[in-house]
DNA sequence: TAGATTGTTAATCGATTAACAATC
DNA sequence: TAGATTGTTAATCGATTAACAATC
């Protein structure tokens, strides 16, 4: 009762969060068969090399639209841009970074970043020693400038890349300056408000789940 | 029928791998409360901190045995050794890194791994620039030396951080130097075979699951 | 046309939660 | 003892898969 038919949109039930992980790695793969020169996919050809069923790879696409063409499957050049305005990067985004010790320096070298579209416009530190200074391009600024920064800069998201100890303070007050969405690379859990948005990518727990599946097969 | 009652094990039904995860959080938290200074913590405690109901906690470690005391919670000096037992991390794991590139010096630098007893012995690259230097006091290896440094060390995981196009060749030939887990953090699927365990840590995809959440909140 | 493949509904499967006797 | 909390079973919830008419 809610939809006519054949209405393009399909703006009901909100996706489960999984769905948008998947949908990132849908994009991924369709970027890598661009650049083979391949022009159409089929539902049951991107899920196989994901390890997603095709019925899956259909699914998920629907909560957002009908995208593909009975028969044909999916053109990559036409469903690309649709999942990059699903996921927000059909547009370029400014990040910003707290932390600019060992791993944020590197982070800072990454250029996967820029793939799609993130670029990562100023870091902050508290050391007295690299404030001030260029690393990668980027300017290094004094934690107190977040504000003043976040504001000039329009910057929503960040990355937290201090010690653990540091993290759920830094997080509060990337909350208070109206960041968004927050990457939280200490290895802590931070407590936040429900709007706002945190990932964690912890280095040392990717490392146990492989531990885990490696004892598992030596106890049988 | 399967298990006579009291008998302190309980090796049925394989947990979800999302256990695995989860267990891995707890341990974290364990270790974070008894630097604090506590020593008994109930599974809502444990739960709360973490987003997890108090009957997940239970049921996921139930998978495993029964470390709980009833009216009392559980003790994290006691259950902190069961996990990492479960885990596989009660001991101490040689890693090799593939690719010496900005990234991966920078994981090299990182001080985290070693918290949970891994430890990158081995770096290995085909840049002639870079093989026999020492790096945060890792050596590096040519790619070739592979084989007989894995035999040598007794390395059984490792870390991808090469370019996207190198990363399914670097894999393959981990898994025929005997590997059993890889850390990949090439953005690009890897297809492997089911005896080897990979978990894919893509940044720009972690990205991207904020701005789905910041664009999201925009449009209502 | 016949073959391929979508979008979508219904059926299945699995994971989370609620509830509670047992225990400290 | 009364209060707290576990381990576990049954009930609920949600996500995945199967199936198929519609379409190219």
């Amino acid at each position: 009762m809610t939809s006519r038919k054949s209405q393009s949109a399909k703006p009901d039930e909100t996706p489960p969060k999984a769905v948008i992980s998947r949908l990132s790695l849908y994009l991924r793969e369709l970027q890598h068969l661009v650049r083979n020169g391949q022009q159409t996919t089929s539902s049951s050809g991107l899920g196989q090399r994901l390890g997603f069923s095709d019925a899956q790879v259909r699914k998920d696409l629907a909560y957002f639209g009908q995208f593909g063409h009975p028969g044909i499957g999916y053109r990559c050049e036409e469903l690309i841009p649709v999942i990059r305005g699903i996921l927000g990067t059909d547009r370029g985004w400014p990040v910003a970074m707290v932390g600019a010790g060992n791993l944020g320096r590197a982070l800072l070298g990454y250029k996967g970043f820029a793939r799609q579209g993130f670029r990562i416009v100023a870091v902050f530190d508290i050391d007295s020693a690299t404030i001030g200074r260029v690393i990668e391009g980027v300017q290094v600024y004094h934690f107190d400038d977040l504000e003043k920064v976040v504001a000039a800069e329009g910057i929503k998201i960040a990355m937290i890349v201090v010690p653990a100890t540091a993290a759920q303070g830094v997080a509060d007050r990337l909350v208070a300056a109206g960041l968004e969405g927050i990457l939280n690379f200490a290895p802590v859990t931070i407590a936040l408000p429900e709007s706002v948005n945190t990932v964690g990518v912890d280095l040392a727990i990717e490392l146990e789940q492989l531990t885990f599946s490696v004892v598992k097969r030596r106890r049988g």
